[in-house]
Parts: structure tokens; sequence; C-alpha cells
DNA sequence: ACACATATTAAGGCGGTATTAAGATGCCGC
DNA sequence: GCGGCATCTTAATACCGCCTTAATATGTGT
């Protein structure tokens, strides 16, 4: 995986600038909003991997942002937070928090809960059920842990979308995912337009897999439903 | 899902009986070990859902639990400890950890967070092919959660109106269903012209899934009132 | 044999899908 | 900060297949 993209929630510029140095040292990239209108709009926007949410925002409630956020995305949101009452942690775990440190906090305790964070998404992409690294279909191959894709051997160049489609397809290979399925799990969302960039994403990689993209014998359409990933021999 | 089953690894009997009571209040069911060795056994052997874990055990020491668990799986893994230190924490968390508490906790976060690690634990299921719905009858198969029907091992090619009629029909397999509850199940109205193209939907579906379209086998026609689905040995 | 209900067949219109290309966006090195 | 490259989004068009409809054939009960 690319190095992921945290979007950091916080209004007090010190602290702000503490996190952004320590992630920009250990490789993640970030975004910043300092109040919870313009988190809800980055998080949506930009589509971070992680969210790092400070409750103590100027102009709304931390946990109302977790519900805004919650309402169309399950991204990971980890709360940063000086309040240490308990109540506060319940709500804001129940709100939909994946995690709550109480400040003053420790960086390397810090970067220790993105690290969980991140081992549970790259889980997520392997899928829990198989936890075989790579995946193999008739001549097609995909190899989870390296993140690439084989095809009759030969590397197939994927660009990230392309990558995480197929990913998708494959760990439930034989089953029809729904177009909204789809578009929620690569985007987190599922608008109007979503659906009609996975028709374009669904041609290109066709075009890249498929011998003959007019009878596809990877990935079949169930029109009206979604795609389904073929089980060949 | 059912109750989840929660391993309580935890040497001290004060502190175990005060988990396993709250764990029995809240509708949760539970194991409890001692000590490492019997945590593993108990893991292994009984494939909990979530495992509560002590970092100060009499045999072995925390972390090593940790890794001999990772070493086949990668359930959820809660540490309770009386170590704050950051060291202790991050060395718990890299090894696979999925949470952190420190002694004392409060039983409420601690409930908290086993409700955030179940709500993952189900989001994960959506995508995961775990739930076995499939219909049987004699050679006929209907695979709800795949999208798709096979007969006699092979798949049958259905269109979406085809496929909702023979799910309909499979749901209600031994009863008799009238024209108009068909058609409000599948088109949300009943017009006559819907009736006629019932007509021609179940001619297609006969012949593609029966041997004599002219003796069915499978759907039998009710004259005057509708269709059923035959139990076929 | 007649009337009625159901089955079958074929043709046309329509809606959903595939495909293409151009414009917007973001990311990287310089 | 700027420019070039790759990727993503958006929109327009072509296409294919499903659904509907109607007309005809077959079957069933009286």
């Amino acid at each position: 995986m690319n190095k992921p993209l945290i979007l950091v929630v916080e209004d007090d510029t010190a602290v702000r600038n503490l996190i952004t140095t320590t992630l920009k040292a250990h490789d993640y990239r970030f975004l910043t909003a300092a109040n919870g209108e313009s988190a809800v709009l980055e998080a949506s926007s930009h589509n971070p991997d992680i969210i790092l949410l400070d409750l103590g925002l100027p102009d709304m409630d931390g946990v109302e942002v977790i519900h805004k956020v919650r309402s169309w995305s399950n991204l990971p949101i980890i709360v940063i937070s000086a309040r240490s009452e308990d109540t506060d942690k319940i709500e804001a775990l129940d709100a939909g928090a994946d995690d709550y440190l109480t400040k003053p906090f420790s960086v390397e305790e810090l970067l220790a809960r993105l690290r969980v964070t991140q081992r549970r998404l790259t889980a997520l992409q392997i899928g829990a059920a198989n936890t075989e690294a790579v995946f193999t279909n008739g001549k097609l191959k995909v190899d989870y842990a390296a993140g690439c894709a084989f095809l009759d051997g030969q590397e197939l160049h994927l660009t990230p979308s392309e990558y995480k489609l197929l990913c998708l397809l494959c760990k439930n290979a034989g089953k029809v995912l729904t177009y909204t399925f789809i578009t929620q799990q690569i985007w987190g969302r599922s608008w109007e337009n979503d659906v009609a960039s996975l028709r374009v994403f669904m041609a290109t990689l066709r075009k890249k897999l498929e011998k003959e993209p007019g009878s596809p014998q990877y990935i079949q359409t169930h029109i009206g439903v979604g795609y389904r990933m073929m089980k060949v021999e």
C-alpha cells in the first residue's frame, strides 16, 4: 500500500504541528482541519485513510463530526481528547470512533495505534475469511501482500482504483457485488456519478485482463445489480 | 450474529470474576484461562470471537501469548494490563493487539471497546462469504448470497426478472402463489398486462430449468390461481 | 365440440450498459 | 512554485439485451 493519508482535526496549532511533524517523519501523508465543518468537508473530498480527531472543536462537538462522517463512510476514526471522563469515551466510541486517546498522549503510543489501524486496513483488503495472501483463478493471480496482479505470469499495470476493484471482486469471488457495495468499499460513498465511474473502471480493467472484453471470462455483469468474479477452472 | 464468545485471560481471580459477571450481565458468552498456556489452548480449541488478555501472567509474558495466537489467527485481542508504560503498550500493540486498556479500568469503557470490536467484526461479515443462504431442491440450487442459480451443477443464465421469480417460488416452496401476489412482489403492482408478462417469464424460466417443459417437474401450474414450486426428492 | 385458460413464439421499443474521448484533478520531480 | 505525467471524473454516444405486447397455438374442463 502507498503512504496512508491521515486527516488531522485539531484547533490547537501547537498540538497540530506536533502531530503533523511526527506523521511526516514516519512517512505518512496528511491533511489538516481546524474545525468541525472543514473536517467533514476534507473527509468527504479527499477520502483519507484515517482521521485523527480532537473532540474540543470551536464550531461543533467532535461527536457530531463522527456522526456526520459515519453517515456515509466507515473509515477509521481515532479520537484524541483532553476529556478523560468515561462518559466522554463511551459516547465517542458508541458514536462510531475506533479508538480513544486522552491528552496528554505519548507520540509513540499514537504511532503504535496508527499501525494497529493500518494493519486492520490491509487485513481488510486481504479478506477475513481466506487468509491466503495470493488469490489464484485460472490464469489470474493477485498477490495481496505485494499489491500486484498477474495474468498468465505477466504483471498487469493497474491503477490504484483498478487494483482495489479487482481485489474486491477476487476476495468475494463467486458472489454478485452490488454497485452500491462496490462504490462504498472503494470510495466510501455511493453517489449516482460513482456508478458511472465504476463502469469506466470496469471497462479499463476488463480491457487489461479479458482476452475478449466483449464476452468476459472473469468478470460477469449482472444487469440491474452489479458484477461478479467467475470461478474459472 | 449470536452472542459473541469472549476468552478472558486473567490470573487474578477477583478481576476475572468482575469481568465475567459483567460479560454475563451484558449477554456475552465467555471462557476463562488463568495462564498463558491454557489461554493459547482455549483460543485454538474453542475459536472465540474476542480475547481479553491480561499481560501479567504467571507462566509466560502476555506478549508471547499474542505472538502465538497471531501465528494462526487474527481474531481481535484487547489487552488489559496494570503496566501503564508507553513501551509496554507499544510492544503489545505491535505484537498484534487491537486495543490496550490500563488497570484500573472502567467497566463501562471496556464494554464500549468491546462494542467497537464487535461492530468491526460484523462489518467484515458483510463483505465476507459467510452467509450460507442456499436453497436446494432436487438438482436445483439457488445461492441467494451469490445471486445465482444452478441446475445439476451447471449455472443457469437468468435475467433479473427470471431470477426474482425463481427466488420468490423457492422461498415459498410448497405453497401456491397467486398471480397477483407474484406480480406485486416483482413489479410492486398488479395490472392485467403483468399477468401476461408473468406467463412469458414462466415459459422462459421453465425452458431453462425443466427438462421437459411440457410436464414440469419443479414449477406446477394451478389453473385459475397461480404457480407453485414442488418439493422434489 | 365449444369456451376458457394457459403456453408459446416473435417483434419492437426501451432502458441499462459499454465504450470512447475530452476535461479536471492530483501528484511528482525539478 | 511550476510543468508534465498519470489518474480520475464527466459527458456523450453506440450498442446490446431485456421487457413488453400481441398474435397464435395448445391444453383443459364442461
